[in-house]
DNA sequence: GTTATGACTCCAG
DNA sequence: ACTGGAGCCATAA
């Protein structure tokens, strides 16, 4: 199957719009879920997060991604997510859950 | 063709 | 808990 580095893009935003309120999930989760690297999610978001909640991901230990961290942060906290000391508790809000 | 860079993750010390 | 090094993959020069 020929995946075009586009549909692959157009993928994670998706999968990233389907992450409910009050949740949270990795770059590595929502690689494995369309089925691409986690540098390859960073990009996606980089490039066309503006159209979904792109603050709903984080990195595998729960911390935001520098260039966004403190506005992520912020975000986060407004929508009732559990943050200890600039981190995500994961435990509490990961998704998928599995 | 090679090299450098980046909203990452994992493992070892 | 923190740091450093290696792996990974697409884009830019």
């Amino acid at each position: 199957m020929t995946a075009d580095p586009a549909d692959v893009d157009e993928a994670v935003l998706d999968v990233v719009e389907d992450i409910p309120v009050g949740r949270v999930s990795t770059y590595g989760a929502v690689g494995r879920l369309v089925g691409v690297g986690p540098r390859r999610v960073a990009r996606a978001l980089s490039r066309g997060g503006a159209a979904v909640p792109w603050y709903r991901v984080v990195r595998a230990d729960g911390t935001p991604a520098e260039p966004v961290r403190a506005r992520q942060l912020e975000l986060l906290a407004a929508e009732g997510v559990p943050v200890r000391r600039g981190r995500v508790d994961l435990d509490a809000v990961r998704w998928p859950e599995d």
